[in-house]
DNA sequence: ACATACATGTAAATAGTTACATGATTTC
DNA sequence: GAAATCATGTAACTATTTACATGTATGT
């Protein structure tokens, strides 16, 4: 899945310019898919070539004219051939866990920061997805379901960082103990 | 964080060659991290080449000649000053999620064989560091968190996908009768 | 006979991020 | 006056995956 699937999935959704599609992805799906405008805006210039999108220009008062893209009949076939054949697969890569594998080299203050920052991280991301959920009416059932699975997981994530954080540090310390003394 | 910072990552834990490397991403942070030969020996070139590790070479009975790497002191104190600089951030792409975003376009049985994957592979992962975690007996305490927390992460994962996905078939094809009558 | 494990490495292709360039309007 | 929002796009750089190349030994 990379960014030209991306941009046909949210325009399969509805029409949009690559801007919004950029804040769909800032908001809607943060946290299971990222992109950039530097992707982005090359991804809509060769669907447009491929004939899987198709876009009018649209003047606007006191805001830049924008270019409005729009799935085409192409682009639908195109895009459920992809759903069809793509498997569910999930890459997660955390330079949290990795660091927490080297917390035996770093001072017990940092490893507090980086213990509380994670924790923070999983808290705000908590609250984008429940506000989603509750405030959002337009929401697909996949959509509604895509963000319950990612506030099951960061409830039970928090709830194991507030468990055992303060465990970690006292395992660690009794580890570095007998070497200093 | 990169293949460079993984490679002296595991080479401060001891020595290892490329190929001891990559097995140990296939075994021990599989969940969190991963790396391919391609990446791995060029960065060990390269950290050889700034002097970060250095290595010999092992001739093996009835095995080809294996290049044993180990870190350098200045290895250490780059690595260690890594470890302070990095922030505790994540990334997950899931291909799934954005399968189920779309779900309402699939045919039912599709949407379940999805389901029933990701439900196989969160249940294999689940074996996986959970066997890791009860057979090793060598793991500092910052890698037996990170198993713990990957063993969190997928059981309430596991819990959501038995209690929720019968009922997202049943919301998708509660949304779908209206417009077929 | 075929696949897998051991072992190292290169090259091409793919993909993505970051920074830059431009410029109006609105909010603090 | 500065920063953020809206809006599009390019170019350089960074990183990674995949396939290829080579070869022995072991297990099925």
């Amino acid at each position: 899945m990379n960014t030209h699937h991306l941009c046909l999935g949210i325009l399969s959704l509805g029409e949009a310019s690559g801007y919004e599609i950029k804040k769909a992805f800032e908001e809607t799906f943060c946290h299971f898919q990222a992109t950039s405008f530097g992707s982005i805006y090359p991804a809509l210039a060769k669907l447009t070539e491929q004939g899987l999108v198709s876009f009018r220009e649209e003047t606007q008062e006191k805001r830049p004219t924008k270019k409005v893209f729009t799935i085409t009949p192409a682009g639908h076939e195109h895009f459920y051939q992809t759903l069809l054949k793509s498997e569910p697969a999930e890459q997660y890569r955390s330079d949290f866990l990795f660091l927490m594998m080297f917390a035996h080299l770093l001072p017990q203050e940092h490893i507090k920061t980086l213990l509380n920052k994670q924790t923070e991280n999983l808290e705000m991301e908590l609250g984008i997805l429940e506000r989603i959920l509750t405030e959002c009416q337009t929401l697909t059932p996949g959509m509604r379901f895509t963000l319950e699975y990612g506030v099951t997981g960061n409830k039970a994530l928090l709830k194991l960082m507030q468990q055992r954080s303060l465990q970690l540090l006292n395992e660690i310390d009794a580890a570095r103990s007998p070497q200093e003394s």
